[in-house]
DNA sequence: CTCAGTGCAAAAGCTTTGCATAATA
DNA sequence: TATTATGCAAAGCTTTTGCACTGAG
């Protein structure tokens, strides 16, 4: 558990927040919020679905875990230091694909407009179709 | 109105789908349902906030219109043909700046887990400040 | 004239909040 | 022991759906 992040803010580590970091580090980050609850419960069958959010919300202020947007019904989340990864997501499977592939050096170069922005964080979202999917089709 | 697509396709045009898809493509693409809901009433007072999401809805199939996802709460919609156009948002301000910068060609040619993909989209989302944020920061 | 589209209201997600209780520091 | 965190239930949002009516083709 990060124990030091969240004490020298004052907070507090309890079981249910060192429990769900855990299952989202083990998540490889593809979990919904959702998803968390469902895989904390069979190791904490007491955990409330507030406290995931609640705690959802926290780390993502102390910046131990991002929250990726793929579309409006699936936030995922992962942990942190995961800049400059990018995402391959499939239409069909909803399969994600992680890869990557530094980027923000290079548009910052080559895009006019990025020039004056302090840029913290670029992600690269492709969606289309693996190769299972389209094989299925057929 | 896009006719054609709509008639091709065995649909209807009818006033509420004019009017939607003129505020959409008025909007420079970033509203939100709700802002998209707000700004047609004021043409058309009668329209209820189910036809705009039916609407959008059709628009995505249809391909005439394009969802893009800032965050947990923001849901944009923008005309098409959209593809490889990109974003960068403010953290400060919450406004976005559109750039054009052709990618998935590149991406494909240079990451592997891409090669078996079907790409159908690619969108670059960074985030950072602004010069005007930066400026008001101090 | 027929069937797709609409408005309204109700339902269905997902997420947040109020409050009393439990647990950390 | 003093707060912070939790669980539960209720409320809040955004989005979807059922149904009778309207209007485009």
């Amino acid at each position: 558990m990060n124990r030091v992040t969240l004490s020298s803010t004052g907070r507090r580590v309890t079981n249910q927040r060192t429990l769900i970091l855990d299952i989202i580090h083990q998540g490889q980050g593809h979990l919904d919020a959702d998803e968390i609850y469902r895989r904390s419960r069979q190791r904490y069958p007491h955990l409330s679905l507030s406290t995931v959010y609640r705690t959802l919300q926290l780390f993502k202020e102390l910046d131990l875990v991002e929250e990726v947007h793929f579309d409006e019904s699936h936030h995922h989340y992962e942990m942190k230091p995961s800049s400059e990864h990018h995402h391959l997501v499939c239409l069909g499977c909803g399969r994600v694909i992680e890869f990557r592939y530094p980027l923000a050096r290079y548009v910052k170069r080559n895009v006019s407009e990025a020039k004056d922005f302090e840029i913290i964080d670029t992600e690269i979202r492709m969606t289309g179709y693996c190769p299972e999917c389209r094989k299925a089709e057929e």
